[in-house]
DNA sequence: TATTATTAACTAACCAGTTAATTAATGGTT
DNA sequence: AACCATTAATTAACTGGTTAGTTAATAATA
Protein backbone atom coordinates (compact mmCIF):
# COMPACT_ATOMS: atom_id res chain seq x y z
CA UNK A 1 0.00 0.00 0.00
CA UNK A 2 2.28 3.08 -1.39
CA UNK A 3 5.04 4.45 0.65
CA UNK A 4 3.91 5.37 4.52
CA UNK A 5 3.60 9.23 5.68
CA UNK A 6 6.25 10.80 7.31
CA UNK A 7 5.32 10.22 10.99
CA UNK A 8 6.77 12.19 13.11
CA UNK A 9 7.74 9.50 16.18
CA UNK A 10 10.37 6.94 15.53
CA UNK A 11 8.93 3.13 15.45
CA UNK A 12 5.38 4.18 14.55
CA UNK A 13 3.74 1.78 12.52
CA UNK A 14 0.96 1.75 10.45
CA UNK A 15 -1.37 5.48 10.62
CA UNK A 16 -1.73 6.20 13.77
CA UNK A 17 -3.50 9.27 13.14
CA UNK A 18 -6.20 7.27 11.02
CA UNK A 19 -6.60 4.83 13.30
CA UNK A 20 -7.66 7.43 15.71
CA UNK A 21 -9.93 9.30 14.02
CA UNK A 22 -11.23 6.18 12.97
CA UNK A 23 -11.67 5.45 16.51
CA UNK A 24 -13.26 9.06 17.74
CA UNK A 25 -15.62 8.60 15.07
CA UNK A 26 -17.12 5.38 15.58
CA UNK A 27 -17.23 6.01 19.38
CA UNK A 28 -19.10 9.41 18.40
CA UNK A 29 -21.62 7.67 16.48
CA UNK A 30 -22.14 4.89 19.60
CA UNK A 31 -22.22 7.33 22.08
CA UNK A 32 -25.17 9.69 20.14
CA UNK A 33 -26.89 6.40 19.34
CA UNK A 34 -26.41 4.55 23.05
CA UNK A 35 -25.75 7.12 25.52
CA UNK A 36 -22.62 6.94 27.94
CA UNK A 37 -23.73 3.54 29.82
CA UNK A 38 -25.20 2.29 26.46
CA UNK A 39 -22.15 2.62 24.62
CA UNK A 40 -19.83 -0.59 24.27
CA UNK A 41 -17.14 -0.44 23.77
CA UNK A 42 -16.17 -3.65 21.73
CA UNK A 43 -18.91 -2.02 19.76
CA UNK A 44 -17.04 1.23 19.30
CA UNK A 45 -13.75 -1.13 18.45
CA UNK A 46 -15.47 -3.02 16.00
CA UNK A 47 -16.86 -0.30 14.06
CA UNK A 48 -13.86 1.48 13.88
CA UNK A 49 -12.18 -1.70 12.73
CA UNK A 50 -9.32 -2.22 15.26
CA UNK A 51 -8.80 -3.76 18.37
CA UNK A 52 -10.67 -2.64 21.53
CA UNK A 53 -7.02 -2.15 23.91
CA UNK A 54 -6.74 0.58 21.36
CA UNK A 55 -9.56 2.77 22.46
CA UNK A 56 -7.67 3.22 25.40
CA UNK A 57 -4.08 2.84 24.64
CA UNK A 58 -5.22 6.44 22.51
CA UNK A 59 -8.01 7.62 25.06
CA UNK A 60 -7.23 6.59 28.89
CA UNK A 61 -11.53 5.63 29.32
CA UNK A 62 -14.95 5.25 28.20
CA UNK A 63 -15.28 8.85 30.02
CA UNK A 64 -12.08 10.06 28.18
CA UNK A 65 -13.31 8.80 24.42
CA UNK A 66 -16.12 10.17 25.15
CA UNK A 67 -15.02 13.48 26.51
CA UNK A 68 -12.78 13.66 23.37
CA UNK A 69 -15.70 12.78 21.41
CA UNK A 70 -17.98 15.95 22.88
CA UNK A 71 -15.21 18.07 22.63
CA UNK A 72 -14.58 17.60 18.82
CA UNK A 73 -18.48 18.42 18.23
CA UNK A 74 -18.29 21.20 20.62
CA UNK A 75 -14.92 22.94 19.39
CA UNK A 76 -16.19 22.52 16.05
CA UNK A 77 -19.64 24.56 16.72
CA UNK A 78 -18.09 27.05 18.93
CA UNK A 79 -15.32 28.02 15.96
CA UNK A 80 -18.08 28.37 13.14
CA UNK A 81 -20.33 30.36 15.35
CA UNK A 82 -18.08 32.35 17.23
CA UNK A 83 -16.82 33.64 14.05
CA UNK A 84 -20.45 34.91 13.14
CA UNK A 85 -21.00 36.24 16.71
CA UNK A 86 -18.53 38.37 16.05
CA UNK A 87 -18.87 40.49 13.19
CA UNK A 88 -19.93 43.78 14.17
CA UNK A 89 -20.39 44.83 10.79
CA UNK A 90 -23.73 43.28 10.87
CA UNK A 91 -26.89 44.33 12.13
CA UNK A 92 -28.20 42.32 14.86
CA UNK A 93 -30.96 41.10 12.85
CA UNK A 94 -28.36 39.44 10.51
CA UNK A 95 -26.32 38.30 12.91
CA UNK A 96 -28.59 36.33 13.99
CA UNK A 97 -30.04 34.90 11.06
CA UNK A 98 -26.31 34.32 10.31
CA UNK A 99 -26.03 32.48 13.56
CA UNK A 100 -29.10 30.75 13.03
CA UNK A 101 -28.05 29.57 9.22
CA UNK A 102 -24.63 28.51 11.14
CA UNK A 103 -25.73 26.05 13.58
CA UNK A 104 -28.32 24.78 11.89
CA UNK A 105 -25.63 23.93 8.83
CA UNK A 106 -22.94 22.83 10.93
CA UNK A 107 -25.88 19.90 12.41
CA UNK A 108 -26.78 19.16 9.42
CA UNK A 109 -23.50 18.20 8.29
CA UNK A 110 -23.48 15.34 10.65
CA UNK A 111 -27.27 14.52 12.34
CA UNK A 112 -25.64 12.74 15.12
CA UNK A 113 -24.18 15.57 16.62
CA UNK A 114 -26.88 17.43 18.28
CA UNK A 115 -27.66 14.26 19.50
CA UNK A 116 -24.75 13.44 21.81
CA UNK A 117 -24.72 16.93 23.03
CA UNK A 118 -28.77 16.58 24.09
CA UNK A 119 -27.34 13.36 26.04
CA UNK A 120 -24.94 15.72 27.76
CA UNK A 121 -27.41 18.19 28.58
CA UNK A 122 -29.83 15.57 30.23
CA UNK A 123 -27.05 14.03 32.23
CA UNK A 124 -28.34 13.81 35.85
CA UNK A 125 -30.49 16.79 37.74
CA UNK A 126 -28.89 16.79 40.99
CA UNK A 127 -25.32 15.78 40.78
CA UNK A 128 -22.89 17.39 38.56
CA UNK A 129 -21.19 17.00 35.30
CA UNK A 130 -18.33 14.80 34.86
CA UNK A 131 -15.20 17.21 35.18
CA UNK A 132 -14.29 16.48 31.57
CA UNK A 133 -17.45 17.74 30.66
CA UNK A 134 -17.64 20.13 33.02
CA UNK A 135 -14.47 21.91 31.34
CA UNK A 136 -15.64 21.34 27.78
CA UNK A 137 -18.98 23.34 28.75
CA UNK A 138 -17.11 26.03 30.63
CA UNK A 139 -15.06 26.83 27.22
CA UNK A 140 -17.84 26.20 25.02
CA UNK A 141 -21.05 26.34 25.96
CA UNK A 142 -21.00 28.97 28.38
CA UNK A 143 -19.27 31.76 25.87
CA UNK A 144 -21.67 31.03 23.25
CA UNK A 145 -24.82 31.06 25.74
CA UNK A 146 -24.03 34.50 27.04
CA UNK A 147 -22.85 35.48 23.35
CA UNK A 148 -26.09 34.93 21.77
CA UNK A 149 -27.49 36.78 25.17
CA UNK A 150 -25.98 39.39 24.37
CA UNK A 151 -26.90 39.47 20.77
CA UNK A 152 -30.68 39.55 21.89
CA UNK A 153 -30.26 42.92 23.88
CA UNK A 154 -28.58 44.59 20.93
CA UNK A 155 -31.16 43.60 18.59
CA UNK A 156 -33.77 45.07 21.00
CA UNK A 157 -31.62 48.15 21.76
CA UNK A 158 -31.30 48.59 17.71
CA UNK A 159 -35.23 48.12 17.69
CA UNK A 160 -34.61 44.88 15.50
CA UNK A 161 -35.88 42.92 17.79
CA UNK A 162 -39.27 42.66 20.38
CA UNK A 163 -38.84 43.34 24.01
CA UNK A 164 -38.20 39.88 24.89
CA UNK A 165 -36.38 38.00 27.20
CA UNK A 166 -33.07 37.39 26.37
CA UNK A 167 -32.26 34.23 28.51
CA UNK A 168 -35.65 32.27 27.35
CA UNK A 169 -35.27 33.40 23.98
CA UNK A 170 -31.52 31.82 23.40
CA UNK A 171 -32.88 28.74 24.61
CA UNK A 172 -36.10 28.75 22.60
CA UNK A 173 -33.89 29.06 19.46
CA UNK A 174 -31.47 27.23 20.23
CA UNK A 175 -34.42 24.68 20.76
CA UNK A 176 -35.90 24.91 17.47
CA UNK A 177 -32.90 25.10 15.68
CA UNK A 178 -32.04 21.61 17.64
CA UNK A 179 -34.87 20.16 18.04
CA UNK A 180 -35.89 17.94 14.55
CA UNK A 181 -32.48 16.64 14.84
CA UNK A 182 -32.46 15.48 18.53
CA UNK A 183 -36.21 13.63 17.54
CA UNK A 184 -35.30 12.31 14.47
CA UNK A 185 -35.86 8.63 14.75
CA UNK A 186 -39.31 9.81 16.50
CA UNK A 187 -39.61 11.74 13.37
CA UNK A 188 -39.00 8.96 11.25
CA UNK A 189 -41.80 6.82 13.12
CA UNK A 190 -44.44 9.58 12.82
CA UNK A 191 -43.87 10.65 8.81
CA UNK A 192 -43.22 7.94 6.36
CA UNK A 193 -39.47 8.53 4.77
CA UNK A 194 -35.70 9.42 5.69
CA UNK A 195 -35.87 12.95 8.14
CA UNK A 196 -32.34 13.07 7.23
CA UNK A 197 -32.83 13.08 3.02
CA UNK A 198 -31.71 16.55 1.89
CA UNK A 199 -35.66 17.72 0.88
CA UNK A 200 -36.57 17.24 4.44
CA UNK A 201 -33.16 18.84 5.77
CA UNK A 202 -34.21 21.81 3.61
CA UNK A 203 -37.79 21.93 4.60
CA UNK A 204 -36.79 22.41 7.97
CA UNK A 205 -34.26 24.61 7.39
CA UNK A 206 -36.44 26.93 5.51
CA UNK A 207 -38.89 26.63 8.61
CA UNK A 208 -36.79 27.23 11.57
CA UNK A 209 -35.42 30.27 10.03
CA UNK A 210 -39.23 31.39 9.09
CA UNK A 211 -39.80 30.45 12.64
CA UNK A 212 -37.38 31.76 14.29
CA UNK A 213 -37.74 35.57 12.52
CA UNK A 214 -41.35 35.59 12.56
CA UNK A 215 -41.10 34.52 16.79
CA UNK A 216 -38.64 37.58 17.15
CA UNK A 217 -37.92 40.14 14.62
CA UNK A 218 -39.98 43.42 14.89
CA UNK A 219 -42.14 44.38 11.84
CA UNK A 220 -39.56 46.84 10.66
CA UNK A 221 -36.21 44.59 10.91
CA UNK A 222 -38.78 41.53 9.67
CA UNK A 223 -39.20 43.80 6.27
CA UNK A 224 -35.34 44.83 6.15
CA UNK A 225 -34.21 41.02 5.50
CA UNK A 226 -35.26 39.32 2.80
CA UNK A 227 -35.91 35.93 3.83
CA UNK A 228 -33.72 33.22 1.64
CA UNK B 1 -51.60 2.02 57.82
CA UNK B 2 -55.30 2.00 59.61
CA UNK B 3 -57.89 -0.91 57.87
CA UNK B 4 -56.56 -2.95 54.79
CA UNK B 5 -57.93 -1.79 51.74
CA UNK B 6 -60.35 -4.42 50.58
CA UNK B 7 -58.78 -6.02 47.63
CA UNK B 8 -60.31 -7.78 44.92
CA UNK B 9 -58.10 -10.77 44.81
CA UNK B 10 -57.88 -13.53 47.70
CA UNK B 11 -55.21 -14.15 49.69
CA UNK B 12 -53.34 -10.70 48.82
CA UNK B 13 -50.87 -9.30 51.31
CA UNK B 14 -49.78 -5.72 51.93
CA UNK B 15 -50.90 -3.34 49.31
CA UNK B 16 -49.70 -4.20 45.75
CA UNK B 17 -51.35 -1.06 43.88
CA UNK B 18 -48.99 0.98 46.34
CA UNK B 19 -46.10 -1.24 45.77
CA UNK B 20 -46.34 -0.93 42.05
CA UNK B 21 -47.25 2.25 42.19
CA UNK B 22 -44.14 2.98 44.35
CA UNK B 23 -42.04 0.71 41.97
CA UNK B 24 -43.30 2.56 38.74
CA UNK B 25 -42.57 6.29 40.18
CA UNK B 26 -39.06 5.22 41.31
CA UNK B 27 -38.30 4.00 38.22
CA UNK B 28 -39.50 6.50 36.47
CA UNK B 29 -37.11 8.72 37.92
CA UNK B 30 -34.63 7.05 37.93
CA UNK B 31 -35.15 6.43 33.60
CA UNK B 32 -35.40 9.50 33.13
CA UNK B 33 -32.34 10.80 34.88
CA UNK B 34 -30.17 7.75 33.51
CA UNK B 35 -31.60 6.46 30.89
CA UNK B 36 -32.69 2.85 30.29
CA UNK B 37 -29.52 1.60 30.06
CA UNK B 38 -27.85 3.29 32.37
CA UNK B 39 -30.76 2.51 34.74
CA UNK B 40 -30.27 0.21 37.20
CA UNK B 41 -32.41 -2.06 38.82
CA UNK B 42 -31.25 -2.29 42.45
CA UNK B 43 -31.63 1.44 42.46
CA UNK B 44 -35.40 1.20 41.22
CA UNK B 45 -35.60 -1.24 43.82
CA UNK B 46 -33.84 0.52 46.85
CA UNK B 47 -35.62 3.88 46.10
CA UNK B 48 -39.04 2.02 45.86
CA UNK B 49 -38.09 0.56 49.06
CA UNK B 50 -39.01 -2.95 47.93
CA UNK B 51 -37.45 -5.87 47.01
CA UNK B 52 -36.15 -6.01 43.84
CA UNK B 53 -37.55 -9.41 42.61
CA UNK B 54 -40.69 -7.28 42.47
CA UNK B 55 -39.72 -5.41 39.98
CA UNK B 56 -39.99 -8.80 37.64
CA UNK B 57 -42.85 -10.19 39.65
CA UNK B 58 -44.65 -6.85 38.87
CA UNK B 59 -43.44 -5.98 35.35
CA UNK B 60 -41.60 -8.71 33.32
CA UNK B 61 -38.57 -6.57 32.33
CA UNK B 62 -36.75 -4.41 32.96
CA UNK B 63 -37.89 -3.01 29.50
CA UNK B 64 -41.13 -3.80 30.39
CA UNK B 65 -40.59 -1.30 33.23
CA UNK B 66 -39.43 0.75 31.17
CA UNK B 67 -42.32 0.70 28.51
CA UNK B 68 -45.01 0.62 31.95
CA UNK B 69 -43.46 4.18 32.93
CA UNK B 70 -42.98 5.94 29.51
CA UNK B 71 -46.59 4.53 29.17
CA UNK B 72 -47.69 6.51 31.97
CA UNK B 73 -46.22 9.47 31.31
CA UNK B 74 -47.47 9.57 27.32
CA UNK B 75 -51.12 8.67 28.59
CA UNK B 76 -51.23 11.51 30.79
CA UNK B 77 -49.32 13.86 28.49
CA UNK B 78 -52.42 12.49 25.49
CA UNK B 79 -55.50 12.28 27.84
CA UNK B 80 -54.87 16.22 29.09
CA UNK B 81 -54.01 17.45 25.57
CA UNK B 82 -56.59 15.53 23.41
CA UNK B 83 -59.39 17.49 25.13
CA UNK B 84 -57.77 20.22 24.42
CA UNK B 85 -57.38 19.94 20.76
CA UNK B 86 -61.14 18.58 20.58
CA UNK B 87 -62.88 21.87 21.36
CA UNK B 88 -64.89 22.63 18.23
CA UNK B 89 -65.91 25.87 20.47
CA UNK B 90 -62.75 27.55 20.38
CA UNK B 91 -61.02 29.31 17.32
CA UNK B 92 -57.68 27.77 16.30
CA UNK B 93 -55.75 30.57 17.90
CA UNK B 94 -57.00 29.98 21.58
CA UNK B 95 -56.91 26.32 20.69
CA UNK B 96 -53.07 26.69 19.96
CA UNK B 97 -52.53 28.35 22.96
CA UNK B 98 -54.68 26.54 25.82
CA UNK B 99 -52.53 23.44 24.20
CA UNK B 100 -49.42 24.89 24.60
CA UNK B 101 -50.70 25.72 28.06
CA UNK B 102 -51.72 22.44 29.04
CA UNK B 103 -48.88 21.26 27.68
CA UNK B 104 -46.23 23.27 28.99
CA UNK B 105 -48.07 22.78 32.73
CA UNK B 106 -48.18 19.04 32.40
CA UNK B 107 -44.51 18.87 32.15
CA UNK B 108 -43.76 21.31 34.92
CA UNK B 109 -46.28 19.48 37.27
CA UNK B 110 -42.96 16.84 36.56
CA UNK B 111 -39.98 18.70 35.32
CA UNK B 112 -38.38 14.66 34.31
CA UNK B 113 -40.90 13.35 32.20
CA UNK B 114 -39.46 15.43 29.41
CA UNK B 115 -36.29 13.82 29.57
CA UNK B 116 -37.61 10.65 29.46
CA UNK B 117 -39.64 10.98 26.19
CA UNK B 118 -36.46 12.39 24.95
CA UNK B 119 -34.48 9.69 25.60
CA UNK B 120 -37.35 7.57 23.49
CA UNK B 121 -37.53 9.92 20.91
CA UNK B 122 -33.00 9.89 20.36
CA UNK B 123 -33.38 6.03 20.73
CA UNK B 124 -31.94 4.13 17.69
CA UNK B 125 -30.73 5.88 14.30
CA UNK B 126 -31.05 3.08 11.96
CA UNK B 127 -32.81 0.54 14.33
CA UNK B 128 -36.70 0.22 14.82
CA UNK B 129 -38.10 1.32 18.27
CA UNK B 130 -38.42 -2.03 20.65
CA UNK B 131 -42.46 -3.05 20.15
CA UNK B 132 -43.45 -2.01 23.21
CA UNK B 133 -42.34 1.61 22.58
CA UNK B 134 -43.45 1.39 18.90
CA UNK B 135 -47.33 0.46 20.69
CA UNK B 136 -47.05 3.56 22.73
CA UNK B 137 -45.83 6.09 19.85
CA UNK B 138 -48.49 4.56 17.70
CA UNK B 139 -51.23 4.67 20.56
CA UNK B 140 -50.38 8.55 22.01
CA UNK B 141 -47.41 9.68 19.86
CA UNK B 142 -48.81 9.57 16.34
CA UNK B 143 -52.42 11.01 17.04
CA UNK B 144 -51.18 13.67 19.13
CA UNK B 145 -48.61 14.82 16.36
CA UNK B 146 -50.97 14.75 13.60
CA UNK B 147 -54.22 16.37 15.74
CA UNK B 148 -52.08 19.28 16.10
CA UNK B 149 -50.84 19.24 12.42
CA UNK B 150 -54.78 19.64 11.43
CA UNK B 151 -54.95 22.02 14.02
CA UNK B 152 -52.36 24.10 12.13
CA UNK B 153 -53.91 23.66 8.71
CA UNK B 154 -57.34 24.87 9.94
CA UNK B 155 -55.54 28.19 12.09
CA UNK B 156 -54.33 28.60 8.62
CA UNK B 157 -57.45 28.35 6.64
CA UNK B 158 -59.38 30.95 9.59
CA UNK B 159 -56.49 33.47 8.93
CA UNK B 160 -55.36 33.19 12.08
CA UNK B 161 -51.82 31.49 11.51
CA UNK B 162 -49.23 32.88 9.05
CA UNK B 163 -48.91 30.70 5.97
CA UNK B 164 -46.50 27.86 7.73
CA UNK B 165 -45.73 24.61 6.40
CA UNK B 166 -48.14 22.37 9.21
CA UNK B 167 -45.52 19.62 9.92
CA UNK B 168 -42.54 22.21 10.45
CA UNK B 169 -44.16 24.10 12.95
CA UNK B 170 -45.80 21.41 15.25
CA UNK B 171 -41.90 20.27 15.17
CA UNK B 172 -40.96 23.51 16.01
CA UNK B 173 -43.69 24.42 19.04
CA UNK B 174 -43.30 21.21 20.49
CA UNK B 175 -39.15 21.91 20.64
CA UNK B 176 -40.04 25.51 22.14
CA UNK B 177 -42.43 24.05 24.99
CA UNK B 178 -39.98 21.37 25.55
CA UNK B 179 -36.34 22.45 25.44
CA UNK B 180 -35.89 24.28 28.33
CA UNK B 181 -36.73 21.20 30.47
CA UNK B 182 -35.18 18.36 28.40
CA UNK B 183 -31.67 20.53 28.77
CA UNK B 184 -32.33 21.18 32.61
CA UNK B 185 -28.95 19.92 33.67
CA UNK B 186 -27.40 22.20 31.26
CA UNK B 187 -29.53 25.07 32.39
CA UNK B 188 -28.40 24.64 35.16
CA UNK B 189 -24.64 24.82 34.85
CA UNK B 190 -25.31 27.95 32.87
CA UNK B 191 -27.30 30.29 35.40
CA UNK B 192 -26.73 30.13 39.25
CA UNK B 193 -30.31 28.81 40.67
CA UNK B 194 -32.99 26.18 40.53
CA UNK B 195 -34.55 25.89 36.89
CA UNK B 196 -37.11 24.18 37.93
CA UNK B 197 -37.92 26.76 40.71
CA UNK B 198 -41.58 28.29 40.45
CA UNK B 199 -40.31 31.36 39.21
CA UNK B 200 -38.27 30.27 36.59
CA UNK B 201 -40.93 28.14 35.59
CA UNK B 202 -43.19 30.58 35.39
CA UNK B 203 -40.60 33.13 33.50
CA UNK B 204 -40.45 30.07 30.73
CA UNK B 205 -43.89 29.17 30.55
CA UNK B 206 -44.81 33.86 29.70
CA UNK B 207 -41.87 33.24 27.00
CA UNK B 208 -42.87 29.95 25.47
CA UNK B 209 -46.56 31.40 25.00
CA UNK B 210 -45.12 34.72 23.79
CA UNK B 211 -42.74 33.15 21.71
CA UNK B 212 -44.83 31.01 20.10
CA UNK B 213 -47.69 33.45 19.55
CA UNK B 214 -45.25 35.45 17.84
CA UNK B 215 -43.73 32.85 15.75
CA UNK B 216 -47.21 32.02 14.12
CA UNK B 217 -50.28 34.07 14.69
CA UNK B 218 -50.98 36.97 12.01
CA UNK B 219 -51.03 40.50 13.33
CA UNK B 220 -54.83 40.24 13.05
CA UNK B 221 -55.02 37.06 14.95
CA UNK B 222 -52.55 38.29 17.54
CA UNK B 223 -54.87 41.34 18.82
CA UNK B 224 -57.80 39.20 19.40
CA UNK B 225 -55.62 37.34 22.31
CA UNK B 226 -55.02 39.38 25.04
CA UNK B 227 -51.36 37.85 26.19
CA UNK B 228 -52.31 36.35 29.72
C1' DT C 1 -55.50 -24.86 52.29
C1' DA C 2 -54.93 -22.31 48.27
C1' DT C 3 -53.30 -17.96 46.64
C1' DT C 4 -50.83 -13.70 46.66
C1' DA C 5 -47.10 -10.79 48.10
C1' DT C 6 -42.49 -10.48 49.55
C1' DT C 7 -37.71 -11.61 50.55
C1' DA C 8 -32.63 -13.27 50.83
C1' DA C 9 -29.48 -15.43 48.36
C1' DC C 10 -27.88 -17.02 44.16
C1' DT C 11 -26.30 -17.23 39.11
C1' DA C 12 -25.01 -16.50 34.62
C1' DA C 13 -23.97 -13.17 31.36
C1' DC C 14 -21.92 -9.15 30.19
C1' DC C 15 -18.56 -5.73 29.70
C1' DA C 16 -14.90 -2.10 30.98
C1' DG C 17 -10.37 -2.35 31.41
C1' DT C 18 -5.58 -5.11 31.52
C1' DT C 19 -1.65 -7.75 30.10
C1' DA C 20 1.87 -9.81 27.81
C1' DA C 21 3.34 -10.88 23.52
C1' DT C 22 4.01 -9.39 18.52
C1' DT C 23 4.93 -6.70 14.52
C1' DA C 24 6.91 -2.94 12.22
C1' DA C 25 9.37 1.24 11.62
C1' DT C 26 13.48 4.43 12.96
C1' DG C 27 17.96 5.76 13.69
C1' DG C 28 22.37 5.10 15.04
C1' DT C 29 26.62 1.98 14.75
C1' DT C 30 29.72 -0.19 12.38
C1' DA D 1 24.00 -1.79 3.54
C1' DA D 2 23.64 -5.07 7.08
C1' DC D 3 22.58 -5.11 11.95
C1' DC D 4 20.38 -4.28 16.10
C1' DA D 5 18.52 -1.84 19.93
C1' DT D 6 14.63 1.17 20.82
C1' DT D 7 10.19 2.74 20.48
C1' DA D 8 5.52 2.95 18.69
C1' DA D 9 1.39 0.46 17.21
C1' DT D 10 -1.42 -3.45 17.43
C1' DT D 11 -3.50 -7.78 18.92
C1' DA D 12 -5.52 -12.13 21.29
C1' DA D 13 -6.73 -13.65 25.39
C1' DC D 14 -7.80 -12.87 29.97
C1' DT D 15 -9.95 -10.89 34.47
C1' DG D 16 -12.75 -9.08 37.91
C1' DG D 17 -16.50 -6.44 39.13
C1' DT D 18 -21.10 -5.38 37.97
C1' DT D 19 -25.89 -6.29 37.14
C1' DA D 20 -30.22 -8.22 34.96
C1' DG D 21 -32.82 -11.81 36.08
C1' DT D 22 -34.03 -16.39 38.93
C1' DT D 23 -35.28 -19.40 42.60
C1' DA D 24 -36.88 -21.44 46.49
C1' DA D 25 -38.52 -20.39 50.74
C1' DT D 26 -41.72 -17.61 53.71
C1' DA D 27 -45.36 -14.66 55.53
C1' DA D 28 -49.91 -13.04 55.33
C1' DT D 29 -54.61 -13.19 53.81
C1' DA D 30 -58.93 -15.22 52.37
Amino acid sequence: MVAAIKSGKSGSRGEPEKTRAAILKAALEEFAHEGVTGARTDEIARRAGVNKALLYYYFKDKEGLYAAALDQVFSGLHERVASVLERPDLPPRERLLLYAQTHFDYIASAPVYPRLVQREFMRSAGRALSPAASRIMERHGKPLYSRLEKLIEEGISAGDFRKVDPIQTVTSIIGTIVFYFISMPAQHFMHAGDPASPERIAARRAAVLDFICAAIFTPAAAQKVCKP
